[in-house]
DNA sequence: GCTTGACCTTCCAATGGTGGGAATCTTTAT
DNA sequence: ATAAAGATTCCCACCATTGGAAGGTCAAGC
């Protein structure tokens, strides 16, 4: 009868986040505790699939739970100040700068001993050289 | 007397690698086990030193605990074919690619939402907007 | 000899995000 | 009625690292 209530695999596959996660959300606060049916099947509704979907997103891009959980309630906020999420995103951006720029430093650190090393069946290897280097 | 052999604190202080750390690698296996003194005490030789430098090179590069475990074990080998070692950084170094190319991803997109919202006191905000998106 | 502080030992737990699986119950379809 | 699919909880694992508690050991100074 209710067409608009979900079981915890229907909104998993409409939303994208797996049932695990999803029962993982809610035990660790990111999701309110779900209604449950009179056996106990947690059920959700279309605004419940819409938080789910706007969790993934938030996920795709890298966001962590900590992050995601204030998003949503800035998202829940009609009053936030648009600044708020620009400034948690602007944050996030330069944490995904700083990894982009450790793994930088390590590939082209790699690239370059990769590039000295003949690649024979001979055992003399400059990377190896390199990585036990007492420095 | 031997002032060739190190406790854990100053293997640590030598390698860069904390003492936690090098009773984790022992225990994982990385590290064969450690001699230790009459009371307990684990205790470490230059050689030993030299391996803990190695490994922690291979850390700063990125390396996981098992492709250090193959590193060592050619390190050790000394007929080992050079290709074997450039294989296993380049293997590597596709990871670091594609980890970069994740990051850098989710970054641009999230460099275009940040451009997009005013960052001011109104809650318009684009950034929410698409994270709410139903697609 | 005794205290103090620095160091070592083991054990247990947590982080973050996700996956696997077992045992058991419910729903759905044949 | 029965079988398959899907739900429940629970525990465990990954990876690399850190923290802390409880207790033993070592070296210095008094």
């Amino acid at each position: 009868m209710n067409s608009d209530l979900y079981n915890i695999g229907q909104a998993a596959k409409t939303s994208g986040i797996s049932a695990k996660m999803i029962r993982h959300y809610e035990e660790v606060g990111l999701l309110p505790v779900a209604s449950r049916t009179f056996s106990g099947y947690r059920t959700y509704n279309h605004q419940d699939v819409h938080m789910l979907r706007f969790i993934r997103h938030s996920r795709d891009l890298g966001f962590s739970i900590k992050q995601i959980a204030d998003l949503l309630s800035l998202w829940r906020d009609i009053n936030r100040p648009s600044s708020k999420v620009k400034q948690l995103a602007t944050e996030h951006i330069e944490m995904l700068n700083q990894k982009i720029q450790e793994l930088n430093a390590m590939k082209s650190e790699l690239t370059r001993l990769v590039s000295c090393c003949h690649g024979d069946e001979r055992p003399d290897c400059p990377i190896l050289d390199e990585l036990a280097q007492d420095k």
